[in-house]
DNA sequence: TCTGGGGTCCTAGGACCC
DNA sequence: TCTGGGGTCCTAGGACCC
């Protein structure tokens, strides 16, 4: 059996925690730059209000209903799911922390009878230990635990339900339940299903694998199967990224080149940072920008460019002087920027790339995906690029014992620390005006007691 | 005025090999 | 008139998820 465990609106547990005045109150909370609504506490979902809707549309009735609006505060929740996924590993290894608020868990081993019980208490222990409230849905596949867990959330005093195998229940649940509702069916799947009649997930469970393999890929077989309880989608450990990606829409437009290249230097060094915290380097670097599609009215460009390295790297210094060179090819000026982005890809650990140099007579290049550079991988080459990428680490810890940001590159511009640092900052960078305090991982922002 | 960010997987088609 | 057969690998684009 696998169990899958879903905070309960997390973005808006996570601050009504530090802020118990929000509780049965009318929360939101906003994507970057302020710019959508992305978590809705149960009292704003009531009030009719989407997910993923524009904050600019719902402000009337935001203020018309009293509703409590944050900015996104991810290194917050970031924190905070940790904490969740630890509790969850107290219970079982065999977690897969699946996103930033859900995990399944596999059950192997545990008693059947005392399964509901069992999961009653993780629930409560996560509760005590976080503050955070869940949900738990366990059934004998991922598909039909998401399903459980729907259910769970919204059916439930508990927060618990179990789904179990050959029940004329799940027949009726399937009966109630939407195509487009099932895991991994989105709407335009959902409609490619109408069209060949298939409205509920009953009428999925019985369709024919191989029809459904036509019309949806392997992966709607997969989803066949998996209502009809034979697992296809096994549980997953955490893997290093095989892509890094950060980007950002700006604060407010940008025409000129030097702001954009600051603004891409500055996600080169976030990127380039999360690269090497998973000890992986980098083939290639892609950096793009692009006009704002909403603005129908200016002149529109979208461009990208990639380069590819001779060699995998993950030295800041070399990937910013890449990412300069991208974008001088794709920057028009006549054009006002709204959004800009970097992408690393083809990532390799490093531990595998060592190791395929010393055999290179073997056929490890095959199975690593890496081919070392014939020509310029020469002694000094290699000697001088060891004495960079030891300076890039004392960088970085220097950064990790006094602080993000104590030392910055060039490129990145000047950073604004000022009190008003909301009239001082450059314009690339984010609006986030209700950002609550970083209440678990800054010294200077600790919860106070009066 | 104002519209997020970060991932993975699958497939068709093109390019190449013998 | 008439143009083989059987593979692999790579990539862009289209799906999906949170």
């Amino acid at each position: 059996m696998y169990a899958l465990v879903d905070c309960n609106n997390f973005y808006v547990s996570c601050e009504r925690v530090f802020n118990p005045i929000l509780q049965k109150k009318p929360v939101v909370v906003l994507s970057n730059n302020d710019g959508c609504i992305i978590a809705r506490s149960n009292e704003a979902k009531s009030l009719g209000i989407p997910m993923g809707a524009p904050m600019f549309k719902y402000k009337d009735l935001l203020l018309e209903n009293n509703v409590m609006v944050y900015s996104s505060n991810y290194t917050l929740y970031g924190d905070m799911s940790s904490r969740v996924m630890n509790c969850l590993k107290n219970f079982t290894p065999e977690v897969e922390v699946y996103s930033i608020d859900e995990a399944f868990l596999c059950l192997k081993g545990l008693n059947k009878n005392f399964l509901f019980k069992e999961m009653q208490k993780i629930k409560n222990d996560v509760y005590q230990w976080t503050g955070i409230p869940v949900s738990i849905g366990i059934a004998s596949t991922k598909t039909l635990a998401k399903l459980a867990n729907c259910i769970a959330k919204k059916h439930t005093r508990e927060g618990v339900y179990i789904i179990s195998n050959d029940s004329k229940e799940l027949e009726n649940i399937l009966k109630k339940t939407k195509v487009e509702d099932i895991w991994g069916i989105s709407k335009r799947w959902g409609a490619r299903l109408h069209n060949i009649s298939i409205f509920t997930g009953f009428q999925l469970k019985n369709s024919d694998p191989r029809q459904i393999k036509q019309c949806l890929s392997v992966v709607g077989e997969k989803i066949v199967r998996e209502l009809n309880g034979v697992p296809c989608i096994p549980l997953e450990f955490i893997q290093p990224r095989k892509s890094i990606m950060v980007s950002r829409s700006f604060g407010s437009m940008i025409s000129d080149f030097d702001n954009l290249k600051e603004a891409i230097s500055n996600h080169v060094v976030v990127a380039a940072s999360k690269l090497r915290s998973q000890s992986s380097l980098c083939n290639s670097i892609c950096v793009f920008i692009q006009t704002n599609r909403f603005h129908i009215k200016e002149p529109q460009y979208k461009n990208s460019k990639e380069i590819l390295f001779s060699e995998p790297m993950q030295n800041t210094f070399r990937l910013l002087k890449a990412s300069d060179q991208a974008l001088k090819l794709i920057y028009r000026s006549k054009f006002k920027y709204h959004k800009a982005g970097v992408i690393l890809s083809q990532l390799v650990t490093k531990t595998n790339y060592q190791i395929n140099n010393e055999m290179v007579n073997t056929t490890r290049e095959e199975k690593f995906g890496i081919q070392p550079d014939l020509f310029s991988n020469t002694l000094n080459n290699r000697k001088k690029q060891n004495r960079g990428d030891r300076f890039i680490d004392l960088i970085d810890e220097i950064n990790s014992k006094l602080g993000k940001g104590s030392i910055t590159y060039g490129a990145q511009g000047i950073q604004k620390k000022s009190k008003k640092a909301k009239d001082l900052r450059s314009n690339w960078q984010m609006k986030s005006y209700h950002r609550s305090p970083s209440y678990t991982t800054r010294w200077n922002e600790l919860l106070k007691v009066s």
